[in-house]
RNA sequence: GGCGCCGUACCCAAGUGGCUAAGGGAGCAGUCUGCAAAACUGCGAUGCAGCGGUUCGAACCCGCUCGGCGCCUCCA
């Protein structure tokens, strides 16, 4: 049974949702106001195993993650490029779905905007008003935190103690330091919509609590979400959701840690941070093995700790990886010599079970990673002895399947080496396999000068080849 | 000041009370090979930052010390 760690209880509770074989589940997305970077890759990817693990696992899934589109950044952005704030939230829309496109990310069930919300917004925040949890003050609505007890839960915070270290300028028109706002008043130029409190846009926390409810209902199973935003973010949410609607808001609420570099969080405000398409570009890769070494590497760590980022751990989630593409590479080539083997299927059982014990224990991909790699050798060991063709197949496919829980295992071909020039090889398919009949031939003759002439031709455009013991060959690049 | 995390081999990284401390990368030696590549076989922490304590037994629990980091402010 599936266990996630719970940032509300402080532990790892077993996971029962609230409907048997459905999950649903929120998880904070972006606000589009620039390219998302690697922290924001991990989030993504964390959850998006965490919903594949879940339907793997028999549950029909509603994910819901959302856009932050409307909010300070972009409005500065907008001004500072002088275009539209519209024009800026679609450019990096587009640009979020391109760059986790490349990283196998599928798209959430639902992926609601704030700015389609604004009514519902409103509504709860009118709800809160209403309820005496919230109020108003000069066309800006916030909601009074010690209107809500339970405030601090989630976070394990006392009031008293935010008080405390508050290094925030205190607003006099605030009740109480910490109240925060669900509405606020717009200035001229900012984005604005009609209200009972006058025009205005709505603040950062509210959208998440009305989306995740409209989309989700006022209880359900699993709130997710980088470790920066427990507070304030998510304790709000809490606060707001639970105050409006007197019911548990999320049960399970999951965070990942945060990716950094030189053991320094990585951040926009410390400039040390890299962007997706940074990666990809900067690759000498191709665009298919860069997108999964990167989900390779980002996986090889447990998604509750810190990640540092670097190019010997990329470099070495993609000498992993070689290793098992090279064993699907022998797995597609037909049986030679057949020995059954009875073993294959028991392997692959004790592989798939160990994997998802792994998977259970919180997501442990680490552990769930090196199970692979212990079907991987078992598998090449059986290839010794000698696979049927079917046998084969059965092995792919079986690493098709567990790999496709971590977004892993899922290509035909992959591209072993250094591209020569960016997108295009020298040598197509045909003048390669073309190559290596001539060299064969000579290889036959004992003519090793010219055999070796040949290898070395083909190393220049980033070929490697394996002779086989039947006078064959096989290449990768 | 408050809350919290981390320190395991050359590197990455599991393990959080009890079989020989997973797995990967790198390295070394061997098998195979015309050579190579791949695969396979073998080697590699008597020790888990340090020091004390609890226990029959601790990397794992407790205390202290050293070192690194995060949140408390927009942030995945």
């Amino acid at each position: 049974m599936l266990t996630l760690f719970n940032t509300l209880t402080g532990k790892q509770d077993p996971f029962e949702s609230l409907e048997p074989n459905k999950a649903r589940m929120y998880v904070c997305g972006v606000t589009v106001y620039d390219y998302c970077h690697i922290g924001h890759a991990r989030s993504a990817l964390v959850f998006d195993v965490l919903r594949r693990y879940l339907e793997y696992s028999g549950y029909e899934v509603s994910f819901v993650k959302n856009f932050t589109d409307v909010d300070d950044k972009i409005i500065k952005r907008a001004n500072e490029q002088g275009v539209s704030c519209e024009a800026v939230t679609a450019k990096y829309i587009n640009a979020y779905y391109e760059d986790m496109g490349k990283l196998g990310i599928a798209p959430a069930t639902k992926e609601p905007k704030a700015t389609d919300h604004i009514t519902d917004i409103v509504a709860m925040t009118e709800t809160l008003v209403k309820k005496g949890l919230a109020y108003h003050v000069d066309g800006d609505v916030y909601f009074q935190v010690d209107k809500y007890p339970a405030y601090g839960r989630l976070s394990k915070r006392k009031l008293e103690d935010l008080q405390a270290g508050a290094r925030v300028e205190v607003d006099e028109r605030k009740h109480h330091p910490v109240d925060f706002a669900l509405w606020k008043r717009s200035k001229a130029g900012e984005p604005s919509w009609p209200s009972p409190w006058g025009p205005g846009r709505p603040g950062w926390h509210i959208e998440c609590s009305a989306m995740s409810i409209k989309h989700l209902g006022e209880t359900f199973d699993i709130h997710g979400g980088g470790m920066d935003l427990i507070f304030p973010h998510h304790e709000n949410e809490i606060a707001q959701s639970c105050g409006a609607t007197g019911k548990e808001f999320a049960r399970y609420w999951i965070h990942n840690g945060f990716v950094q570099v030189n053991q320094e969080k990585m951040s926009k405000s410390l400039g040390n941070f890299f962007t997706i398409r940074e990666i990809f570009e900067k690759s000498k890769w191709s665009q298919d093995v860069t997108g999964e070494v990167l989900r390779y590497f980002l996986l090889s760590t447990h998604y509750h700790g810190p990640l540092d980022f670097s190019d010997q751990g990329l470099h070495e989630a993609k000498q992993a990886l070689e290793g098992f593409y090279g064993l699907f590479n022998r797995l597609r080539e037909p049986e030679s010599n057949t020995v059954a083997d009875r073993n294959l299927v028991s392997v692959i059982d004790r592989a798939r079970e160990a994997f998802q014990k792994a998977m259970d224990d919180d997501l442990n991909t680490p552990v769930a990673v090196s199970e692979l790699q212990k079907l991987r050798y078992d598998v090449n060991k059986l290839l010794e002895v000698g696979l049927s063709t079917g046998e084969r197949q059965q092995a792919r496919e079986a690493f098709r399947l567990v790999g496709s829980v971590l977004g892993l295992f899922q290509l035909d071909r992959w591209e072993y080496g250094a591209k020569l020039e960016p997108g295009q090889y020298q040598l197509s398919s045909t003048e390669v396999d073309a190559k290596l009949v001539e060299r064969n031939e000579a290889r036959k003759r004992k003519d090793f000068r010219k055999a070796d002439e040949i290898r070395r031709l083909l190393a220049a455009d980033g070929i490697t080849i394996e002779d086989k013991p039947d006078g064959t060959s096989r290449w990768k690049r």
